[in-house]
DNA sequence: ACTCCCGGGACTGCCCGTTCAT
DNA sequence: ATGAACGGGCAGTCCCGGGAGT
């Protein structure tokens, strides 16, 4: 029993110091000695408990998807209305991103996906059939606009997260990101909801997203980029 | 004169199989070896014109660069009102993701960044002056509903932009790519301009984006994704 | 007692599955992994009863060693003439060679010698004077040419039906072995024995090597072997 | 030019080192190390001329088979009677095996073969067939008793060779290999020649295998092995 | 001016034989 | 007799120069 408790210690310990390497460096430019210097472990130690680089980074994945969908299921699982649900599941991936490396590293390998021939499973498609089922629920609580594709917008909201996510690490190291992130909605919300209903979600947006950070300026263009 | 013609279309040969894989398997998974082997070329060739894998990478980076900011600017320059521009401006890009091995090779490249210590033009911060520029533009004209600050979502399109092109590519390989665009500025446009402009505009998009594609259907979520 | 008895039970099967993987791959290309698998034990049972590969390896030598000379003296002590025992006693170390793996690795072990450094103990001595002591007996009675040299013969035949062995090992995976060890004394017993008892000896071997085999053809010379 | 050569002796330096550890220590337990230290190259001209270990363990195997078969050749397309190029031919291989390294690592390696899956050449084939062809010519010049089927003894000869050979190695490094190979024949040629033209092959033997060598001793029995 | 053969080392991922606490 | 961890060493192969050749 002790021995298995510390085996699982060893493997989380693992996992985070792969995730990590992998975060900074991506699959291939990390090296396996990068890992077990990072963790502390041998090499025989990490060979343990995963036979191979990419049983490892697959478990670094799989990690990631847990903890991302196990979010979103808290939401739809919960009885917030839809919308509401959906612009704090955003904050809540946001947060998830910036304070946790597993979810970086996961979200870095799975875009890298190309590296790999083995499936991984891949957490888009849950996020986005996640956000329809919220969105739908919106859509009977006369949330949205007539005429909208809940299925369309799900499809989209979760593409534009991903690149408001990916343009704040690129651009400043995802410091801006909660900042980026109220933008997106302010930009989106007038589109999706009945007028009247907007003062409302501007709120939820602002109690989700404006939690006096640092960092909430836009990058200065006026800099050349070489 | 002769010679360096030849020299140059080496140099051109290269870099279009380096495009093609790094494309797929990124900077460092990518070895010299490949690369010679598509392009055919001895390695001493490429170390010809090459002085280092990083120096080529940089040269595939450079390349989708310019043709990216080459269209931008053709746009700029151009008289056509603001956010027509936008529009036309993200189709072009898409085409250029679609066919061109170069620009899909130097994006991944860009994102893979950490991988580089050598700091590398990145095109994020262009594209985003050069949409803000045609959006100041088209608030002039009265084409953007007040209150809007061109800045903000500027960043915005250019993230929304990325996004939905990273997620079309992992989930179809871009094959639907430009049906999500489409879906993208369905729904951003009612949140941009005037009620009554509005038709217009939709009538914009879908003289660019709906060319009568293929794989316009988005992905099928019953599917589990592993 | 029970406990021990069990003991011994798995030290047996390990042996066992040791002897498949050393038969098969030889001492260095096989694995304690590749051993315990085969055997169902775990790493720690192994080591329990063997401190080292090599003492396993030497365990392995020792029992074929075992069962080889005592093949050896049951004849040695038997009162059957000397040369008859010598006949059949090759036919039996035939029968070992293809009945029983332990016997078939101890015998592959033993020629890879070179990597260990431990002396470990060879078989071809033993043989060697078994076989001296049945052909002097067989001397006295007459069975063998004069002046030959007993010792010189049983180097001799030891050497030869080594020589056989191995080339039917490697020729036909001893599936040929009976027929060419017929062979063997079908050339050898001219030289070696007087005329008149020829006929006799020749149905000694046809008695222990011709028992309705398969495989007896010799290889298709005229297939190149590249 | 001047650089093929160079490469040509650097390839040929590399199998020679290569040779003397397959040699010592059989395939598996040589590491690449072992031969780039032998060979005083580095791991990159190993890698140049060779792409794995195997491809140069055949190459190995290969310049044995060469060597081997070219000394055949000679044999066959001369003129000499069958049966006294065959007891050539056997004095020959035992020089070989005596002299060169190649010849020794390349018998090793063919037959540790399980290791190998890919099929290396073997030569115990050619060697048969060689055999063969000389004595059907020795049987034509009435140089072999009535009654005796070539192909049968041809098989003997280079099986009972090759046990001679493999014996000596064992139990005094083929110290003593001439002699006893010159014991084989004493014993063979009584039943395979004339009486009458015994005394002349004898003469053959010992011309070929009795050149004033040291280790002729056979290895005391008394001694136990362990 | 340009191409390429040949070689140089430094790693990498893997996996092996072994031990120690339980 | 077990599960976990230990280090070291394996084969492979990568990215890169230097010098001859065209």
């Amino acid at each position: 029993m002790t021995k298995q408790a510390r085996a699982l210690a060893t493997r989380e310990l693992i996992i985070q110091a792969a995730a990590q390497s992998f975060e900074r460096f991506g699959y291939s430019s990390t090296s396996l000695s990068d890992i077990v210097a990072q963790a502390s472990v041998t090499r025989g130690a990490l060979y343990f408990h995963f036979t191979s680089k990419q049983e490892l980074a697959s478990a670094v994945i799989e990690a990631q998807h847990e903890r991302s969908v196990a979010a979103a299921k808290v939401m739809v699982e919960g009885s917030e209305p839809g919308l509401e649900s959906v612009i704090r599941l955003s904050a809540e991936f946001a947060e998830q991103l910036l304070t946790d490396p597993v979810v970086r590293a996961g979200i870095r390998l799975t875009l890298e996906n190309g590296t790999f021939e083995a499936p991984v499973p891949d957490p888009y498609r849950e996020w986005i059939r996640a956000t329809s089922e919220l969105l739908t629920r919106a859509a009977k609580n006369n949330d949205l606009r007539g005429n909208l594709d809940p299925e369309a917008i799900s499809w989209y909201v979760v593409a534009s997260f991903t690149g408001v996510q990916m343009v704040s690490h690129i651009l400043s190291q995802r410091a801006d990101l909660y900042a980026r992130l109220a933008d997106m909605w302010d930009v989106l919300l007038p589109g999706l909801v009945p007028s009247r209903k907007l003062p409302h979600f501007r709120g939820v947006v602002a109690s989700c997203c404006r939690d006096g950070l640092p960092g909430a300026d836009r990058p200065d263009l006026s800099a050349t980029s070489d």
